[in-house]
DNA sequence: TAGGTGTACTATGTCGGGTAGTACACCTTG
DNA sequence: CAAGGTGTACTACCCGACATAGTACACCTA
């Protein structure tokens, strides 16, 4: 369910949240679905359970997932909504490696080029 | 010169080999022009030198400058060539970035007009 | 000779990330 | 009720990256 490289510079925690994120958008993981247990995904990715409570308590901070004590975490109602919403602010960080892309000399043309193609790979996987 | 954000979640280091790398690709560092001494620029961004001589020592061993010693750093005659080439690798980065928000559902126009004002504003004030 | 330059080295402190272990409260199931 | 699973909280510890502090050396120029 999850891929985790340990000697990434990213942090653990980070890739299951991105990873978790990804699967809420993509819809894999609707609305109420259970995740897997703090317990039970530590010992599938031989990871301590106190760096996957962090990624889970960070989703339920952010309103991505709700917990319920003695149950289990869910994906919150409007999770889905909730990322949209914050994916938005990744566009700054797109001004930000154009901008740098730019300043090398390279041409916009071929910028336009990477996103076209992603985006028409995007249209056709979903 | 330079500004430094002690606060940033980016190493002082980081952010001087950045700063360096656009002077150089913007031509305001031309080849062989030489560079603040390690502890001028310690002082003068209130730096230890080590951090310093840390952001040289990168820089010289991918060839953007060169060091003599006993007399200073300078700017290596390729530098601009150098960064360009090696700037090309954040298309990677694009391609990644993109792929996000695309699933999350923005609208490949919505980037396009991104990347489009980026190089409006760089080709005027080029 | 004096002062500036790059360079190297050790020691120290801080912080984030991660692990280890324990403990508690809760719910479901038998 | 008892057992086992769940989330949660807490302390302690280790490690590496980052940064500082201080010293020392070799080099060049004026």
């Amino acid at each position: 369910m999850f891929r985790i490289d340990p000697l990434s510079r990213q942090p653990v925690y980070e890739q299951l949240i991105e990873q978790l994120e990804k699967l809420v958008l993509t819809g894999l993981l609707p609305a109420d679905s259970q995740l897997p247990s703090v317990r039970s995904l530590s010992l599938e990715l031989s990871i301590n359970p106190n760096t996957i409570q962090k990624a889970y308590s960070d989703l339920d901070t952010r309103g991505i997932i709700y917990s319920v004590p003695g149950i289990g975490c869910f994906v919150a109602k409007n999770a889905a909504e909730v990322l949209q919403a914050h994916m938005r602010r990744k566009l700054d960080s797109l001004r930000q490696l154009a901008d740098d892309l730019a300043l090398a000399g390279i041409p916009e043309e071929e910028l336009i080029d990477c996103i076209h193609t992603i985006y028409k790979e995007r249209g056709v996987t979903l």
